[in-house]
DNA sequence: TTAATAGTGTCTCTGAGACACTATCGT
DNA sequence: ACGATAGTGTCTCAGAGACACTATTAA
């Protein structure tokens, strides 16, 4: 293989002489989060779940499809107008048909060998797609189906390419963002109470500050990124009137030589 | 120009018709902290500095490089049969000739137009030098000068391509990895003092409660992912021995709702 | 002995966390 | 009135941070 560097051309600005990939794609693994049993006037209780899509057994044109019946997270081809992030904004798009999402990208998978069609780096993004608007979504050409899976079950499915990998690195990448970031917010509506927010964090943790609810509620008030918003209550999840607090936008320091 | 590759084998797959990258590279901001003002029996005043390479006027054939004679960071084309990681880890020691350095990905920069040769395609990482170990540092064919800069410094210094956003970029988060993971031990000696490990933060911080000496050599004691070395001590430092800590590998989970 | 750095004693005050309690409101 | 959730009162205890102090040692 020519992978021997031609220094010669590319000192005159020519570098086809090196092996150039085969596509450069991005992968967006969608997370949204599902209240699972809202009853009335009761707080919610949460699922984290990850959108997937199953490769189809053909292609549009009727030949085998590669990785076919597998599952895998959402994703295409980058154009040369493009960048990698606006890519992963029109894909979801197209999938979802939801714009303006959270996109944030989280890694690059380029090992050789991972794309049995080539060479081919993926970008590897992760969406927040608040549940409500996650309804018209659709098989697309070389999709079977289109669907949510919790993260509990998804690590068992049968996963194309290296999504395994990818999906088990969004995990855990979001599931650090929901607790040392104010990334929550991107689940929730612009105001909401203070079990709303709890619900959502406890699928990620169980930590008992964070799980108990007086303990929780005094917090709330202190948190420099939270605010109450003054006299706006709601009972959406109870009898009594909750208090809608709204995220503030404030830079966060903290370090972990603070910690005891 | 042609940058397509294997056409036969991709057609059935029908990723041909995708226009693909013209290059495929990784760049590497190289840090390193070096101590300033070492006088014996003192604590030592550090800087964090970064390593970056003065693109030649002419190449070795004579004719005028692109982006001649400005600052950046080092970096080469990605082969084939690696990594992105592997490929930074072989550039760093072409550049350095520093082996098993410590090297994370932060991001990629795939901005069209961002290389006027052409689509290309830059995985940035930073990587860790401890400062003795970068001594036989050398030139390269296109580099004309190879300098380490203090980073209160470089944003000044005239840029190639799109390095003033990856050095930024790089800035802040080696700022912030030195105050939210163990990052710090990259740059110090497997046993060193409080005042060493302080004078490493001192470079991205001035939190009083670092800072102030007995405070941190109290917070020392209880960190969980520091150990002090029993009964060991140096006077390196200062005239009076000084106890010897170490870093321990313990999982480090804390989160924005634990704040006060 | 001095100068410089490492490290401790001790006080105050905040705030975490536990637990029992009160408040509110639809049914 | 009941039941369920939101929210408060209050106590205890740990620990942060400030500041003054002591300890150690080369020169």
């Amino acid at each position: 293989m020519n992978s021997r560097h031609n220094k010669t051309a590319l000192e005159q600005y020519s570098v086809n002489d090196y092996r150039t990939p085969d596509g450069y794609t991005a992968d967006i693994a969608v997370f949204t989060i599902v209240p699972i049993e809202q009853k009335p006037f009761s707080p919610p209780i949460m699922d984290l779940q990850m959108m997937l899509i199953q490769r189809s057994m053909q292609n549009s044109e009727g030949k085998p499809n590669i990785e076919a019946d597998k599952w895998a997270i959402a994703g295409g081809f980058i154009d040369e107008s493009e960048t990698s992030y606006m890519a992963a904004h029109r894909e979801l798009e197209e999938e979802t048909g939801v714009k303006d999402l959270h996109i944030e990208h989280f890694g690059v998978y380029d090992k050789p060998g991972r794309d049995p069609r080539g060479w081919i780096i993926s970008n590897a993004f992760f969406a927040i797609v608040p549940h409500h608007k996650l309804s018209n979504r659709k098989a697309g050409d070389d999709a079977s189906d289109v669907r949510m899976f919790s993260v509990k079950d998804v690590l068992s499915l049968d996963l194309a390419f290296d999504h395994k990998q990818i999906i088990q690195d969004s995990i855990a990448v979001i599931s650090q963002k929901l607790l040392q970031t104010t990334t929550a917010k991107e689940f929730l509506p612009a105001e909401f109470t203070y079990s709303e927010l709890q619900a959502v964090l406890a699928t990620v943790t169980n930590d008992p500050v964070i799980m108990s609810n007086p303990s929780f509620i005094r917090k709330m008030k202190q948190l420099p990124f939270i605010e109450a918003i003054e006299g706006k209550t709601v009972t959406r999840t109870s009898k009594r009137k909750a208090q809608l607090y709204r995220f503030k936008e404030v830079p966060i320091n903290y370090s972990i030589y603070h910690m005891s």
